[in-house]
DNA sequence: TCTAAATTTATAATGAATATAATTTCGAAG
DNA sequence: CTTCGAAATTATATTCATTATAAATTTAGA
């Protein structure tokens, strides 16, 4: 996976711009923290980490100001565990997959994926959601089950 | 896609019983519907429908029923919808699109998925889920567009 | 048939998300 | 830089699918 450089409060601010998306300091701080984090988070995670620097942030502009990223289509919503709604910035096409364990969201690369039967129908959006466990959390669990043989 | 065979009682009687599970009338029902109508129901959806027939069912038979066939693997949970759970008693891999006009889900035919950089990763779920339009919505809209030109 | 355990029911509780209405902030015009 | 209407934000109430609880009923085996 390459590197990838942060983003500026100017750099998002300009992209916000471009999507014309009027300017605030929430919506600065919540779509720069879902670019440069990457964790794919749940509203309240995005709410319990930015009140800290904003202290007058207010959980429903998070969730407003998610709802409309959506809409704007700068966020995509992934949905991999019922009723907890994550988003992500980053639009290209991949998949993803949830530790049971740990609980975190990890990007999936998609080589290829080949659909039938589709004939007639339209196509607007497409999620690949998987569930497991992450290296880490895989690698302790088999150590556990090792000792208790 | 093949001509299924309708399940009888005592099919689903059966086939619950060998996956250990205590048979009770409302359990036969809601299995049989899930199996012989196949449309990704809610539980909302099925309560409406077996409640002409059994009165007696409650709401929260279903719920509990449904979450404890997802427990013994004998449906799985469709998610295309956010808060929408549906159950599929179709446990082959396939995928699913939910159309945005008519809001039914249709079950998708996958040829072929390749990911890569899942090393170190287990997979214990893989779950497709499309969004768009189902042919005859797409029809329709296409008509409307047509006719506004 | 009898009995303990499992299932079902009615009801209350939960919790993420949305709606509402008052307040504050933004940003374009002057 | 100021002004001012529109848009964004806030606190709060509300919604609604789902889960929890405890009592009543049903199941399945002895
Ligand atoms: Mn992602
Ligand atoms: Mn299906
Ligand atoms: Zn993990
Ligand atoms: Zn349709």
């Amino acid at each position: 996976m390459e590197k990838r450089k942060r983003w500026s409060l100017e750099d998002v601010h300009q992209y916000l711009s471009e999507h014309d998306i009027r300017i605030s300091l929430y919506r600065l701080k919540i779509f720069e923290y879902l670019i440069n984090e990457r964790t794919h988070p749940t509203a309240e995670e995005i709410y319990n980490k930015l009140k800290k620097e904003i202290p007058s942030l207010s959980p429903a502009t998070v969730y407003n100001t998610l709802r409309f990223f959506l809409e704007k289509k700068i966020v995509q919503l992934v949905n991999v565990e019922k009723n907890e709604a994550r988003y992500d910035a980053t639009l290209s096409w991949h998949g993803h997959l949830k530790c049971l364990s740990c609980g975190r969201v990890f990007d999936i690369h998609i080589e290829n994926l080949k659909l039938s039967g589709l004939e007639g129908f339209q196509v607007y959006e497409k999620h690949l959601d998987l569930r497991g466990l992450c290296p880490g959390c895989a690698k302790i669990k088999n150590i556990k089950e090792v000792e208790y043989d």
